[in-house]
DNA sequence: TTGTCATGCAAGTGGGTACTTGCGTATCGT
DNA sequence: ACGATACGCAAGTACCCACTTGCATGACAA
């Protein structure tokens, strides 16, 4: 799962983590906009949208969709892969 | 620092830390014959030497140089930055 | 239904990066 | 000194990846 440290590469992704994990449960266009806001980033909404599906794939971000509105969680779990593999 | 996570998002690079952990102090020419034997790479000595340089860049490698050898050490310490961010 | 909102899909583009290639430098043994 | 060893530097190449662009789909409100 190699995965998980190319979804750690890029900064807008880690910011995305951040985000979630400040307040879970967002939907794409809070993230954007509170992305804009409080983390200074200018990233359009595509761009958002495929850092979470690189996110999603790694494991990080589970969603769950209602109605038109997809909700993201933020899960750590896939970053034991690093902490057990260097002995944290 | 952001090259932590860069670092680790090859995995080659991986595969050094790996080796580094298990036997520290290795030359240039030891981490390739046994990233070779071991672990079924075939990078060329220019390419795990780029390696090794963006390692020590991120801090994850530290240098000391004897005569004309080059020791490689393992310091885990940057990944710190990893589990203090989201808690782990 | 009509319009708007929230999201999805896919091709194209630009910049970054891993790797090669070739030469150069310093150290050690003989 | 001479050759061999261990490593460094720098330009070129090919590939990957983040981002854009444009259109499409599905859900809710009026």
């Amino acid at each position: 799962m190699g995965d998980v440290f190319k979804a750690l590469a890029d900064p807008t992704r880690r910011a995305i983590l951040d985000e979630l994990q400040e307040r879970t449960g967002q939907t794409l266009f809070e993230l954007c906009t509170r992305l804009i806001t409080k983390h200074g980033l200018t990233s359009s909404r595509q761009a958002v949208s495929q850092h979470l599906d690189v996110l999603e794939a790694a494991g990080l971000v589970r969603t769950r969709r209602e109605g038109r509105y997809k909700f993201h969680d933020l899960d750590t779990s896939p970053l034991r892969t690093i902490t057990d593999r260097w002995r944290l």
